[in-house]
DNA sequence: AGCACA
């Protein structure tokens, strides 16, 4: 249960089915006759600017990466990549300002490449990037070009999620890293598309949201991690369904302290522990709070002993009872 | 920062 904050990414279908704005802003250039009321909508006049500057790219950074990045984002329109200059900048073109600085909170401080620590920094444009007609639509497969130019419009039927593409599923933490709750960006968050009628809170559990951690003192890697900063109000139920689905787990012992409860987690390798050590790093789970929970390796892994310096017939290396050779 | 159980 309190799937509210659980986010189905594996499900999504991108262009949500739900038709939330009444068509009411025309775009045509039409004369302003009607006495329509203005709808929420900031009805886009056209010399506005909604076209986002992107910095923080990597220098080897292609037109394609950025788009395959983008299209993802309501509105998305066109973007290019200017190589002159040290830092490659990227501008993207939407459908309106308000889906421009969504996508440019959706992508800000975004880390585009954890390997060349490549944050993205975004801001507004100081004008709309100027998309030559034939550039965008003949040189690029993404469907979007071809529709009404009017993003941010789902509402047109027929519109089904082109390929079993979805957006990178899991973050990637970096060893301090920060990163976008969630999914790198949050396509629903903030945008004016109608809360999506999620069909099934897919019983996946997953974290509500990621907050930065930090300062980690880190035990040599091992199958067992040890979870820390969980908050007071934890609820082992939460824990152990996060934990639990996660590939190679093998067990959890959850150790209620004073005030500090913490938990270990075995894992079927030290492959699958360093796995949920990187992706569930300040993970949080809505019974911890707003606390991030804190992971690192156990300095005790299960099925090693801790202290056995009494020597039961220490064995050799081959097994063979080295007590008998002592003279 | 809080690391147990076999």
């Amino acid at each position: 249960m309190a799937g509210a904050g659980i986010h189905p990414y594996h499900h999504q279908q991108w262009p949500p089915a739900a038709a939330p704005p009444p068509p009411t802003a025309a775009p045509a250039a039409a004369p302003p006759a009607p006495p329509v009321h203005h709808p929420p909508l900031p009805a886009p006049t056209y010399d506005e600017v909604r076209t986002i500057f992107i910095t923080g790219l990597p220098e080897d950074v292609k037109e394609r990466e950025l788009q395959n990045l983008l299209r993802w984002l309501p509105g998305y329109e066109a973007s290019q990549v200017n190589y002159k200059g040290e830092k490659p900048m990227g501008f993207a073109l939407f459908s309106s300002a308000q889906l421009a600085i969504a996508a440019k909170d959706a992508l800000q401080d975004m880390i585009f490449d954890a390997e060349t620590k490549s944050v993205l920094h975004t801001e507004m444009a100081k004008k709309n990037l100027f998309v030559k007609r034939g550039m965008v639509a003949d040189s690029n497969a993404y469907d979007q070009s071809k529709r009404p130019r009017t993003g941010g419009d789902y509402t047109h039927t027929g519109y089904t999620t082109p390929s079993p593409f979805h957006p990178p599923p899991a973050p990637v933490w970096g060893p301090h890293g920060y990163m976008a709750p969630t999914s790198p960006y949050d396509p629903y968050g903030g945008y004016p598309v109608a809360p999506v009628p999620m069909p099934a809170p897919a019983p996946v559990p997953a974290p509500s949201s990621y907050v930065p951690v930090q300062n980690i003192k880190d035990n040599p890697p091992c199958n067992t991690l040890f979870i820390g900063n969980l908050g007071e109000n934890i609820n082992e139920e939460e824990l152990r369904g996060l934990f639990s689905a996660q590939p190679g787990f093998k067990q959890m012992k959850i150790l209620r302290q004073e005030r500090h409860t913490v938990c270990f987690i075995e894992f079927e390798d030290v492959n699958s522990a360093t796995n949920v050590h990187h992706s569930l790093q300040g993970a949080v789970i809505p019974s911890s709070g707003s606390v991030g929970m804190r992971i690192q390796y156990s300095k005790n892994p299960f099925g090693k002993r801790k202290d056995n310096n009494h020597p039961i017939a220490s064995p050799g290396a081959n097994g063979a009872p080295q007590a008998l050779t002592y003279q």
